[in-house]
DNA sequence: AAGCGCATGTAAAAGGTTACATGATTAC
DNA sequence: GTAATCATGTAACCTTTTACATGCGCTT
């Protein structure tokens, strides 16, 4: 499959696009997010790194303290730019975490506007199809069934319908965004 | 630490005690529920029954068909409703997934109230917590900031407040029921 | 005769966590 | 002197996906 593979690398990469940092910066501000995008460990983070190295996506340049360890930056390179330009205009693959889908959120300055109306409208027929999925299986089901299974049912179209909410706000306010373009169209055709 | 040690081989069982079936079945059961718990292949789902299996949590009936290959129906045993009862007892990790969150919610049944209300307030702490971090980070940075970074910290804490309120009224709820116990239907013996 | 749905299974690879090792400095 | 923070890193382990193999029966 394409797409999909490392995502976590490019988003490594997309930190360092906004900031150059050490492994242990993007740990701690990983940690900040609370677990927007969970809390990877060290040994995730410096094979990484590693690997956006070898690759030429990021130089690495060492700085020395008198009181503290030294710190290995890092910074993305042109060929990086290139790489997280391609990564985050790929469609999250169907059935994609909503990890998948914050991290690519919380990269949103790297999209265009449409690219980010794209990505956010996926989104949204990916939540619709899930809250399908729910409401068939629920009406399938007989209803003297389970009792976790309502609570989770519940639950899951609780959080998607409130998603969709957010998708939808937002969806609305960048097209509407987009939309003063076409009103000076209009107006001069008036 | 974010999950628990063979979360999915227990919701396997715990699937399991609530009715016989194969691992095909297992998938197609999963699939229905959206994306709720994921969609595990079958590489994860059968080297899970064999396991439980070797352990001898379930036993294994083979169904033959004349028109459709033959079926390994997985039965839960006395051994496998005791580590089944362990297991859900057992509080989630500090960090875990809304996925552990949501198994353990699907096998709500094995809970007793005291354990589910237990469930909950757990899950609600980390929630606050996870709004707690949210709020905080979004006070020490500059408002000149990133606009993914907006948009992703709105995303986090909509989805936490509606989750948070989910919560709160399920626990009202249920704290409402625990006084007029009731009579236990426990099973269906007359 | 080709292809699909059923149904099971396994091996290789990918990706992550856990747990450790190192070593300097600051605080109690 | 002992713990904690800073900072990097590796290796063993664990789990899961990916991708394949098998084989039957039904449909086109």
């Amino acid at each position: 499959m394409p797409t999909g593979n490392k995502d976590f690398r490019y988003f490594i990469l997309g930190l360092l696009s906004q900031q150059p940092m050490s492994g242990y910066d993007a740990k701690q501000y990983l940690e900040s997010l609370g677990w927007l995008v969970g809390n990877p460990s060290f040994g995730a983070i410096y094979p990484a790194l590693h690997g956006l190295l070898e690759d030429g996506l990021v130089t690495l340049q060492v700085v020395f303290y008198e009181n503290k360890p030294p710190r290995k930056i890092y910074s993305i390179t042109p060929a990086g730019e290139h790489a997280l330009d391609e990564w985050i205009h790929q469609p999250l693959l169907v059935g994609a975490s909503t990890r998948a889908f914050v991290m690519r959120l919380l990269l949103a300055t790297h999209l265009s506007h449409e690219g980010l109306v794209t990505h956010l409208r996926r989104r949204r027929q990916q939540v619709v199809e899930q809250q399908a999925a729910l409401r068939q299986t629920i009406g399938e089901t007989d209803p003297t069934n389970d009792n976790g299974q309502r609570l989770a049912f519940d639950y899951g179209m609780t959080i998607a319908s409130t998603e969709l909410a957010w998708l939808e706000d937002l969806i609305a306010t960048l097209e509407a965004q987009a939309w003063p373009v076409s009103q000076e169209f209009i107006g001069k055709g008036t």
